[in-house]
DNA sequence: ACCTGAACACCGTTCAAGT
DNA sequence: ACCTGAACACCGTTCAAGT
């Protein structure tokens, strides 16, 4: 009957210690990530922060400027992504790759931006770093932009499809049930079916196409 | 101060006539296709309809189950999907082209059914469609799966790039303004910031992945 | 069988009031 | 400078009551 204690994580233990945008948007990033967009209520926000839910208006603003926040923050993480590598396709697949594992760690932060049309400032980093490679082996312009957007065409759907798969796999693997059981290639069912196989997609189709990259310069 | 118009559609205008499920769905799908999922209330789903909130939970229950009757219509357009082309190739590509089509014309209930695990029911017409014509090249097993696989995720990547893209030139092509000004390569950046580049970038890839396959068997 | 309004708990947001 | 509770409009949902 006292303190309405949520579901939430435990209040954070202030003492008259004031809060700050920075931790509102820390806790609030924590409970996107954990539970997902729609658990970002101001409310439970402010309980997990252990202050009243008008605090949170004085210093961020409204739930909008929350996501703002939330979005600019993961905006700054990309930009700390870095080539590696002896050869340019080496280095373009390492971009490819970090990419892919930022988005993977970061996915409802990364819905989040491109609903609010931040995706192109998202991937600008990336996209610039990948440039120098190209033009590093004498791609540029439009044939440049071409295979730039190719690779990150590429990395994205990897991700969408690594995530559908991993919560199919938590709850059991439904696709051999909806092949009709005569379907002839029991041998394919049974692939698709495997969750594990999707780095091995990744990396397949990231080697076609900077194969084909390597070969078309 | 009689009706509370809504800045909604113009009501069904019925008249004793009762409402049906299938209406209630018609309409929610306009709603959500037009201006998004928050749009989706069950007050202004009602005020469409011509009829109180509460009985839309006579016919078809709480939201939740009105988001699962959307999902269901979707999946049973993704069944209408047929292989068209003399070679498997081109078949295979003209499923990728259909698959494409769909998901770029039913962007926000596509991504719904992705947030309720639905993909995978969601793209099983096209990938049995796939082995089939796999199976005819002599492709099987996990080879098939792979290949398959990746086709689908460059569908998938590619419909999300064309609608990322669409936004930004709808207010005013934002990416140049993005890339320092000395950055050398500007044919590239400007080829980056055409909207219109999003049908190649699809069918180069494509292309690509297909010519891998084909070389592959 | 089908529709309705009243009611409830919850949400985002504003504002006047505190220290 | 920072925090608070009261209040408002809105939302999903239930339920008793109508015809």
């Amino acid at each position: 009957m006292g303190a309405t204690s949520r579901i939430g994580a435990v209040p954070v233990d202030r003492d008259g210690r004031p809060v700050t945008a920075d931790e509102i948007l820390e806790v609030a990033g924590n409970i996107v990530e954990r539970h997902g967009l729609d658990a970002l209520t101001m409310r439970r926000l402010s309980d997990d922060l252990g202050v009243a839910v008008t605090s949170i208006y004085w210093h961020v603003g409204n739930r909008d400027a929350v996501l703002d926040g939330l979005v600019d923050r993961l905006l700054d993480r990309m930009e700390t992504i870095r080539a590696v590598g002896a050869t340019p396709i080496e280095r373009m697949a390492s971009l490819a790759r970090q990419l892919r594992a930022t988005l993977l760690e970061r996915q409802h932060l990364v819905g989040l931006a491109h609903e609010r049309d931040r995706s192109p400032a998202m991937f600008l980093p990336v996209q610039q770093a990948l440039a120098v490679e190209l033009e590093s082996i004498g791609l540029t312009g439009s044939e440049a932009a071409l295979r730039l957007r190719v690779l990150q065409v590429h990395v994205i759907s990897s991700v969408l499809m690594d995530r559908a798969a991993a919560r199919n796999a938590s709850h059991g693997t439904v696709d051999p049930d909806l092949w009709p059981t005569d379907f002839p290639d029991r041998e394919l069912v049974a692939a698709l079916a495997d969750p594990a196989a999707y780095d091995t997609v990744f990396e397949f189709g990231l080697h076609v196409l900077l194969s084909g990259i390597d070969a078309s310069h």
